[in-house]
RNA sequence: GGUCCGGUAGCUCAGUUGGAUAGAGCAACAGCCUUCUAAGCUGUGGGUCGCGCGUUCGAACCGCGCCCGGAUCACCA
């Protein structure tokens, strides 16, 4: 039990005891006390004073007085206005720094032998997540990097909760845009492949759409010119006219048409496959929409036998939701074929009877709000009664300082490229400071790609996922202050306070009890035994903004705590162990609050 | 127009179930490298928490009304 809790149970106690009055342990407001204030804990007492009809100074001093009076741990208290701050003994800090140190995952619930205690009354859930979901047809931009940065943040933050997660992706592979790379590539490429052009397989394949689209508005100009209105030219220039064909053939199964889509997916795929790899991500399994996209139909149809859905004159179908406040929904085309509501019907029903998940989390953008909100009412009126078990994670657009992204005015940020200017970035810096002479250039690249990541990961997680982000280029490269490459060089120091500790023949052992901690040691350990609470909130709230700024608070804090105590030349030998005990177990806890961010932790940097 | 989401320092962002004098970083200025890593630390300046009303001991947070910005409301995905 933590002693928050247990504070919060005698409050109830000592309000039943003075006053006679039977209240619920909820409604107790516990804060850490601020730190300008004497004391560890503060109850707020103004709630108080209706039973007490005393004021709240008076009610404030008799609880203090109980509490100090029937709990060992209390070693005093004070009153200001409605407050009533507590100061817990030195000696249970202590006791708190061994325990964190006897943790080796700490942070994590687990699954390891302590976790049926500790997890106690949360019951372990199984999710599915599906995210990242690209298209075949160019290469990933920064709001894919955010998309896949939360979603494998969030896989992490449940698995450190003690959860079982499945990480999917849906590649979005087929369609109209697929067709207009082949089509661009066919007439274009004069059979070149990434290799022969040296380039990564998804960039390849980009430009060819880039290159369709450029035919596209040509040829749109000079219909124009010819005298065709605008929308007639648009829809007649003969590019198009060929990829409808082609996506025609494809879905007729055209075994050239086919074996052409294969190759370009693969080249695509293979792109990504690196990508993925370097943004540190991955999958459990990968669904090809080109083998879902015809799902759904059915329970449609069995949706409409019931009653639940109807028909229009011209055969297509449709959902009613403006008894929801909502609109018309098509869920079959007058020609019978699915659209992508049907679609997605059609694989969560699937997902949900193959894996049985308690949760199926959609991290997707919050432009497909709308979509989500319909979905998971299309399914409740279909008589799913996993139709609430699907939560959309929906996270705001990344904006540039000159607005947002667009692919036609060529203000997309590649995720390639910008990874690689990172990486170069924290090359350049690190060499410029001289920070990693004597590594070998191996070993030195692997802290620039470490560095260079946890930058831009930290950069964008640290905002609230459902706020639109700005990204400004030059601060996301930064590596003072606020950053990821801050708390990345917090835990390097540690791990050289380690060595040199190691090296000196000092060897960290189980804190003393009678070893009093100083202030600043105090608040280091309370914040460090804040992780777990961190961990399980940031877990119910799908928040990896919360960790990592928490992470940030723990290293600032480190950073004051290593400048105001010279560890290493301490001459009290107890005092010496406790803060170097306190340095290794602040470490730990910045390693793995930023591990749940997908953050690794270069040992020297 | 309907629905949803945002608005906190010059800029980028935090701010636990309502709680004490609203916090960081960047930018600016002033200090600190015989010291376990200066990618650091210390200090100064900077706020009508979009506006108004209400709820109450107490509101950035809750309610109502407005203003501004964004998303969305396709036989696209």
């Amino acid at each position: 039990m933590t002693i928050e809790k247990m504070l919060a149970t005698r409050v109830v106690t000592a309000v039943k005891e003075c006053y006679g009055v039977e209240m619920n342990e909820k409604e107790v407001q516990l804060q850490e006390t601020r730190k300008e204030f004497a004391g560890d804990w503060t109850v707020v007492v103004f709630p108080f004073t209706r039973y007490s009809r005393k004021s709240p100074e008076a009610t404030a001093a008799e609880l203090g007085d109980y509490l100090q009076r029937h709990i060992v741990e209390i070693k005093e208290y004070n009153v200001i206005k409605g407050f009533l701050n507590l100061t817990i003994a030195p000696a249970y800090w202590i006791g708190v720094l061994n325990e964190v140190a006897g943790e080796e995952r700490y942070g994590y619930a687990g699954r390891g032998e302590r976790q049926g205690e500790r997890q106690g009354e949360r019951e372990r859930k199984r999710y599915m997540i599906e995210y990242s979901s690209p298209n075949t047809n160019k290469p990933l931009h920064l709001g894919h990097i955010r998309n896949n940065f939360l979603g494998w943040s969030v896989s992490e933050i449940l698995r450190a909760n003690g959860h079982e997660v499945i990480m999917v992706n849906l590649v979005n592979d087929r369609g109209i845009h697929i067709c207009k790379s082949m089509i661009a590539w066919k007439k274009f490429s004069g059979g070149a492949t990434p290799e022969s052009a040296g380039k990564k397989g998804d960039h390849f394949v980009g430009d060819y759409y880039v290159r369709f689209d450029r035919e596209y508005k040509a040829q749109v100009e000079e219909l124009v010119k010819s005298g065709l209105p605008e929308e007639e030219a648009k829809e007649n220039a003969p590019v198009l006219l060929e990829a409808r064909e082609m996506l025609r053939l494809w879905e007729a199964g055209d075994p050239a048409t086919i074996a052409l889509w294969r190759q370009m997916n693969d080249w695509v795929l293979q792109g990504f496959e690196e990508t993925y790899r370097l943004m540190g991500v991955s999958f459990d399994k990968i669904y090809f929409e080109s083998e879902t996209y015809k799902k759904g139909r059915e329970l449609v149809l069995k949706g409409l036998a019931d009653g639940v859905l109807y028909r229009k004159e011209n055969g297509s179908v449709w959902a009613d939701l403006t008894g929801d406040g909502l609109d018309h929904k098509l869920l079959l085309r007058d020609d019978g074929t699915s659209v992508y509501m049907t679609q997605d019907i059609g694989t969560a029903h699937d997902r949900f009877n193959e894996f049985d998940v308690d949760e199926e989390i959609y991290v997707v953008g919050n432009e497909q709000n709308y979509h989500f909100q319909v979905l998971s009412l299309i399914c409740e009126k279909l008589g799913f009664e996993w139709a609430r078990k699907i939560k959309h994670l929906s996270y705001g657009m990344v904006e540039l300082p000159e607005g947002r992204m667009k692919s036609r005015e060529g203000t997309v940020v590649d995720a390639d490229d910008l990874i690689a200017e990172m990486i170069e970035t924290a090359r350049a810096t690190s060499r410029e400071l001289g920070k990693l002479d004597g590594y070998s250039e191996e070993e030195a690249g692997e802290v620039y790609r470490k560095v260079a990541l946890g930058a831009l990961k930290y950069f964008i997680l640290k905002v609230d996922p459902k706020k639109t982000m700005m990204f400004n280029p030059r601060e996301s490269i930064d590596f003072n202050g606020n950053t990821g490459p801050f708390i990345q060089y917090t835990y390097a120091r540690v791990r050289s306070l380690e060595r040199k500790a190691r090296e000196a023949g000092i060897t960290p052992r189980p804190a003393d009890l009678l070893s009093p901690l100083t202030g600043k040691e105090q608040d280091l350990v309370k914040l460090i035994a804040r992780l777990p609470a961190v961990v399980a909130e940031a877990g119910a709230n799908y928040s990896p903004a919360l960790l990592a700024n928490y992470a940030y608070d723990l290293a600032k804090e480190f950073n004051q705590f290593y400048h105001d105590y010279p560890i290493l030349k301490e001459e009290n030998e107890t005092a010496r162990n406790t803060r170097l005990l306190l340095a290794i177990q602040c470490g730990k806890a910045i390693r793995n609050a930023a591990g749940m961010l997908g953050i690794e932790m270069p040992e020297r940097m």
